[in-house]
DNA sequence: CGATCTATTTATAAGAA
DNA sequence: TTTCTTATAAATAGATC
């Protein structure tokens, strides 16, 4: 997609393979998200950047994180991976084990989930569109609130935040 | 990519919806395999279909593997995905106990930024003043929405919400 | 389900700024 | 360098088989 076809081989070209790995690794992240919400599937994507700093880019679809991913990959190609053993620590109590395990997981949610709402993992070029859209949505929750001051009383604007999220 | 554009949520009709995931994680599975060639650079894509037959579809870079990927992933991240190993063992470590004391901590931290952006946490009683500094905020970030759109080019609408948050 | 066949929308390779 | 532009290659929605 471009000004000629591109071969399917390892672009030697350092600027040349830079400029496609930035664009082609932002479409790539874009169009799993987009696969994610569309097909309402779970998955996650995970691209390493070896050169100088070293980068780590994922993005793991809503409503998952990569520990459950990485489990429900684990149980179904019955593959176990065995990192992490921890051979002088052996618990005594299976209790904080999988409180342990509960607690990283719930961690590992929560870390996606601000990442997506904070934009880092999906970083979907504002169109013209979807700046209309954003426009739209915050003229209807100012739409509200301005309506709520017209009421005498009220018991929570919540109502009106979770009904029209803008930041959804 | 279509007749027509493609809303970005999920596709509500059955057939649709699985002919569509069948193109895009053909086509991501695709481009995957691309970013890894044109790029040499290591990553990993995990996609389940949840559907009936509970299949999984992955891409795994050449010269490397998931182990390895998973590997990465955690050295990066800092994660530990403990699976499979619940030694029923005996523990001692305070280590054990400082690692719950702080994931439980760090979950405390997420949870309270996740409520913040969903609006959650915020106007439970909702006063007239708190009414006209919502509408404030608002009207503020519309500007700047309003702003965005008089130019031909931005780069993501994420600033406009990073820097003028009405939820915070 | 896949495989095909367009009409269109997207993604992007090269350049330009 | 990072950004923006533009010509083209690719992906894919919808319809059909």
């Amino acid at each position: 997609m471009g000004r000629g076809r591109t071969e399917m081989k390892r672009i030697h070209n350092d600027v040349s393979r830079r400029a496609t790995f930035g664009k082609r690794r932002r479409g790539l992240l874009k169009k799993a998200g987009e696969l994610a919400v569309l097909c309402g599937v779970d998955l996650g994507l995970l691209v390493f950047d070896d050169g100088g700093a070293g980068k780590l880019f994922d993005y793991c679809s809503p409503s998952t994180s990569w520990s459950e991913l990485i489990e429900r990959y684990e149980s179904i190609t019955n593959h176990k991976f065995q990192f992490q053993f921890q051979f002088q620590g052996i618990d005594h109590d299976d209790d904080d084990q999988q409180q342990l395990a509960d607690l990283r997981r719930e961690r590992d949610r929560l870390e996606a989930s601000v990442r997506r709402q904070t934009g880092e993992d999906l970083p979907f070029a504002a169109t013209a569109a979807e700046l209309d859209d954003l426009e739209q949505r915050l003229e209807c929750v100012l739409g509200e609130v301005r309506e709520m001051k017209v009421h005498t009383s009220y018991t929570a604007h919540n109502s009106v935040l979770l009904t029209c999220p803008v930041f959804e």
